[in-house]
DNA sequence: GTCTATAATTCGATAGAC
DNA sequence: GTCTATCGAATTATAGAC
């Protein structure tokens, strides 16, 4: 699983073979489909799904305890920079390869993508509403959070600098700030 | 070239095969090593920049002529959203895809959407200059307009729907008037 | 649970006639 | 320029022994 979610995330979907994916985690072969018996689409769902809860965890991680919105952005938008420039621009979100992959080919696996996005955006409607913002407003933020990110991170790796990044830091702590009471 | 450029936006490089390109355009399958006798890297670098090309060409369209800045990004937005809607959310970023699947295992590719992004930028902040903003302001509004284009694809393709690219239009323009003078 | 061999298909690419 | 046949390597998946 963890070898999967690193070479899906970085390879994509059909970029990736289930023999990549055996032998980068030291693995048997015929482990995998003992384990998988739904082969290579079984897997790539279980990866998205639990990498899609893994990197909520770490964004409840970066608002928990933390009494102010704005520093809690910045802090993302600044660890997501230093993540990329650490692992060379390979390490960026687990899913939006896969997700762009399959939107139209693959259904099973485009609703995994879909149902981790759902998640990502309801847990932050709910904690940025403990900033004082409305329901509307929180959504709002949540979404343009995550659209700034996730188009971040594709000029990220293509031009392999983290200039898109500190853009997409300021430009969601300037939206906050105008929907903040 | 035209087939090209759609299954690859649609399916990624990896997962669209030469073979399905060709009889897509109904061309004979000969006529593709005659014209490019790279194989489908070339054809694969040729489709990045010419669909690059093309989508610059379309972003200039909105703000030809247009006096108005917040008119045109929220005309840019809404268009896409229609575009999405229409094509059953297949036709987002002709390059984005392709983008992220190569950005860690083909260099030649990766280069070649980068080039794309760096005209992208380039152009907005020329044309966002004649707007009255500073250089480094209307880079800043280009770079957190593309990036927020781009995350809304990735929302809207996986959740088949456009409230993301709604979203993308209202932060950009709410970026776009703390920026104005 | 793991191993090896292999089936069955598809991949990108080429050869050589026309 | 186009066509067909095909190559060699890769793909996912399975069979059957251990």
């Amino acid at each position: 699983m963890t070898a999967g979610a690193e070479l899906l995330r970085r390879n994509g979907y059909t970029g990736t073979g289930v023999k990549q994916i055996v032998q980068a985690a030291n693995a048997p072969f015929g482990s995998l489909y003992h384990f998988f018996p739904g082969g290579k689409e079984q897997l790539g769902e279980e990866v998205i799904r639990t990498s899609g809860m893994l990197y909520l965890a770490l964004f409840e991680i970066f608002f928990a305890d933390e009494p102010d919105l704005i520093h809690g952005i910045e802090a993302c938008f600044a660890s997501a920079a230093e993540t990329l420039r650490e692992t060379d621009y390979a390490d960026a979100c687990p899913i939006a390869t896969v997700a762009l992959e399959v939107a139209s080919t693959n259904e099973k696996l485009r609703i995994a993508t879909a149902d981790v996005f759902t998640a990502w955006i309801e847990a932050g409607t709910e904690k940025f509403g403990k900033y004082g913002l409305s329901a509307e407003s929180a959504r709002l933020l949540t979404i343009a959070l995550v659209n700034s990110l996730e188009g971040a991170f594709v000029l990220s790796r293509s031009l392999r600098n983290t200039e898109s990044l500190q853009v997409a830091g300021i430009s969601s702590v300037a939206l906050a700030r105008t929907l903040l009471p």
